[in-house]
DNA sequence: ACAGGTCAGATTGCATACAATCCGAGCAAC
DNA sequence: GTTGCTCGGATTGTATGCAATCTGACCTGT
């Protein structure tokens, strides 16, 4: 939908913000670091006019605090934050996973999530979980989540999911999710949400997508305690 | 909480950014209608910068489509779009609802709230709704609304409630929302609210909540038939 | 020592010039 | 008539210079 053409490369400006959010999510900068456009410009070799629209481009998303002639600053995520972030994204999963079980799958939309619950199928087989599979995971994880954001076809719900998962948790959840069982647990919650999806039990996938995002919640909270 | 000293006077970009955002709402440009950063600049007597910033923010939003090398246009919404929006927004009030209603008010937001309640039934006191009246309810309602978004202490519904309400249905909505008996119902649905939140009935404040929402949808839905 | 004022460097805000890209009119070839 | 090309105005993308604002160090007077 969004990126069709071949000719619209990307530019200087979206480029930058793609970058800049990677860094963020990945902790590169202190929570509540202030973000220079020159001292930015340099190190991604642009000039201050990218990284501004950059920068404000990422406020949007809310990873970035803003104040007028005082600049942008990373957005600091208190375990509070984080934890709020995880119950907005459980009800809105839910609702997504509701709304796509009312309506139904197309064939196209069927084969999809097939082919990514079977991609999973193939990588839990060996019972081992190899740092090599983590990435792997990760991207079918994401992958399943994505393809029934799009299955609902509510573009609001997309939009603010997308916002909800901007928080700087990723360190904390890879290492929440990798741990024991936990891996073929959520896989087989994918199982069974996409089941409930096809019986057209709206009620039940919501419930199952609920829990599914409430669990992970749950991990990423045993873990920081720990 | 965002404006605190006295200096920091709205920036160009800022000002400039509020001025699109309620004509877009208001409907002075068409769906899809491309916006021209010159001529946009002549208008509002700046440069292309602020303008350009501004554009980025709205599109932020979910107000305008962007394209690379071929700006930004007013988004369209469709009546799908906006059902949908009123949907999300349902799930997210009623969410806002429950998490207020679990942890409780304090002294100053239970006050607030009563005032705003008190000032509707003042509003609603004489049985009729002249014209005059529904500027001021719409302020009225926009703040119970609100209040109980900052009470439920979750910025991430806050953001999205902001982002859901950025829905181009302003027209729509006081056309509907001024009919009959529909505004003194709605003034008791924000007591009932407030009673079950007071009772710590989180529940219920979600359930009634989410039917609130779902009349004004429904009054909507009746309305744009007609 | 401390409060307050002043000034200079640093940083953001804005305007403008130029480069890159888009897009449609007009034309040429078939 | 249609297809494809070329070209030029229009529009966006980027860089840069200057103005406005902030920030912190320093100084001064009490």
């Amino acid at each position: 939908m969004t990126g069709s053409g071949p000719a619209d490369r990307p530019t200087r400006s979206v480029s930058v913000a793609e970058q800049l959010r990677s860094a963020i999510l990945a902790g590169t900068f202190q929570p509540g670091e202030r973000l220079r456009e020159v001292s930015l410009g340099e190190q991604l070799h642009v000039s201050r006019t990218p990284v501004r629209l950059a920068l404000q481009a990422l406020a949007g998303d809310g990873l970035l605090e803003y104040a007028p002639n005082r600049g942008y600053s990373v957005r600091a995520f208190d375990r509070v934050a984080i934890l709020q972030a995880f119950e907005v994204r459980a009800a809105l999963e839910g609702l997504a996973a509701r709304f796509t079980a009312e309506r139904g799958l197309d064939d196209a939309e069927r084969a999809g999530l097939e082919r990514i619950l079977a991609e999973g199928d193939a990588l839990l087989q060996t019972g081992s979980m190899p740092e090599a599979s983590r990435a792997a995971y990760t991207r079918i994880n994401a992958a399943f989540h994505e393809a029934l954001h799009r299955a609902s076809r509510n573009r609001m719900i997309g939009e603010m999911l997308r916002i909800s998962q901007q928080v700087p948790l990723s360190s904390y959840r890879q290492v929440v999710a990798f741990e024991h069982g936990l891996v073929r647990r959520r896989h087989d919650d994918h199982h069974r949400i996409f089941e409930a999806i096809l019986l057209r039990d709206a009620g039940r996938a919501d419930s199952l997508m609920r829990d599914h995002v409430g669990s992970i919640r749950a991990a990423f909270l045993g873990a920081g305690t720990a």
